[in-house]
DNA sequence: ACCCGAATTTGCGCTGGCGCAAAGACAGAA
DNA sequence: TTCTGTCTTTGCGCCAGCGCAAATTCGGGT
């Protein structure tokens, strides 16, 4: 896959580069490293050297890191036109999480010196790469909000609705989380574990919020996933 | 208090200046407003427009955001030389955390618009704020991957680490965490009760791992906390 | 010196969620 | 079509930590 990728729409509009004009766009791009990554392979693992910045033009990535007794936590999911790898870039010796590909994707990045010099360069990528920063700084505090005040029921609800944001595709009976994603996957997102994920789901299942399979969820009801989240009183539900 | 403090070792050292030569960060303190803030009283609250950008030039501060059912979760402290403010002052409309001085304190802050032509004109400061940004996504990434894999007495041995790191001083007997640090201080770090804290302490306190009063921690055996913390088998204590 | 409100301590019953078992379902490979 | 390994489901006992009560301690204000 060679052909170029400079005016699609997810690096257009990508974290690092929305904003630019379109020839500092090309110039950006033009001195990334392209690199296919297929599906259950993986861009990096926790304790490579950091030495490169990334974004994301096609397919899904998971992000998770090892506690030392062997507990994997997903730390997030990346979609087409997010960047990622800044913070570890900028100073780290080496990546804190591991990054693979939960299906086909195609990954810009650049060493560390020349994106310094590239933020340089263009003063709007180095805020658009601050702002990058800022968002995960902030979804990480809200994880730590909802881990320490909120009950598991609620924090399934939260990574679902926050799936659904990120990489929602609507369907006819609803929203589909549209990558692979086990219960251990989405335990591994909310501090519990596959068991209790799978109560939960099979309990909204049957109460109608969402529809699910093997590796695969879709919200039937996003609004009542918002109420259970924000633990909010139940609307009345419409007659059938 | 009007006098220089542009020399202070907190200053010169700290997050965002630590690297610039003497003139430019007199010019950047130059254009600095200077707050004085007392004791239990508030810098910003929570829902401010968030506009500046802060430095803290003395005392100390504690970040904390309170959830919609009224449950205070406190982010965490502030040292002199520590920055924040960044991520909110970059593009969000409100501040999502309060800030209260637990000692009287003195704070250094520039609004968004200068903030930004210092960044341009001074690289350096640039990088500096992101490396600020890039530190504290960690902290916030580790503090999730504690939340979600580790039992409350770990994670209340690592808050008390962290800060004596950050704010520790050494006394005859260990090292003082010097600031006022409630129970349920602790409780509101580490996602637990007021109750659950006093337990472990008092338990601590029988084991000589700590020393604790009134709104007062001191570590006698720094390394065997760590030994808690890291969930290592314990090191034969030294005999009497 | 005294008072009082905040902070801390300690006991004990309760429960949300986990751990583990066991079985079933199913998707991809052969 | 069959097989197999992975994923999911469901039951049930257990327990870490919480909720609440009640009492004590103590530091700052008067």
């Amino acid at each position: 896959m060679t052909e170029p990728v400079y005016d699609q729409p997810a690096l257009v509009e990508s974290e690092f580069l929305q904003g630019l004009p379109a020839q500092d766009r090309v110039a950006i791009l033009g001195v990334a490293q392209r690199r296919p990554v297929e599906r259950d392979h993986f861009l990096l693992r926790q304790g490579d050297p950091a030495d490169r910045v990334y974004l994301l033009a096609q397919g899904r990535l998971r992000l998770s890191t090892v506690t030392t007794d062997g507990q994997e936590v997903i730390v997030r999911y990346v979609a087409p036109g997010e960047g990622f790898g800044v913070a570890a870039a900028l100073k780290d010796i080496t990546y804190p999480v591991s990054i693979e590909a939960v299906e086909n994707s195609l990954v810009m990045s650049w060493d560390r010196a020349t994106f310094a010099q590239l933020m340089e360069r263009y003063p709007r990528l180095a805020m658009q790469a601050m702002q990058t920063l800022a968002f995960r700084m902030r979804e990480m505090q809200d994880r730590v909000r909802e881990l320490q005040t909120e009950r598991v029921e609620r924090r399934i609800a939260r990574a679902l609705l926050r799936l659904v944001r990120q990489t929602g595709r609507k369907v006819e009976t609803g929203v589909l989380i549209d990558l692979p994603l086990t219960r251990q996957d989405l335990a591994e997102m909310t501090g519990t574990t596959l068991y209790t994920v799978s109560r939960v789901l099979s309990q909204w299942e049957q109460a109608g919020l969402v529809e699910s399979g093997r590796e695969r969820v879709l919200i039937r009801a996003p609004h009542r996933l918002v109420t259970i989240a924000e633990d909010l009183p139940p609307q009345p539900t419409p007659d059938k």
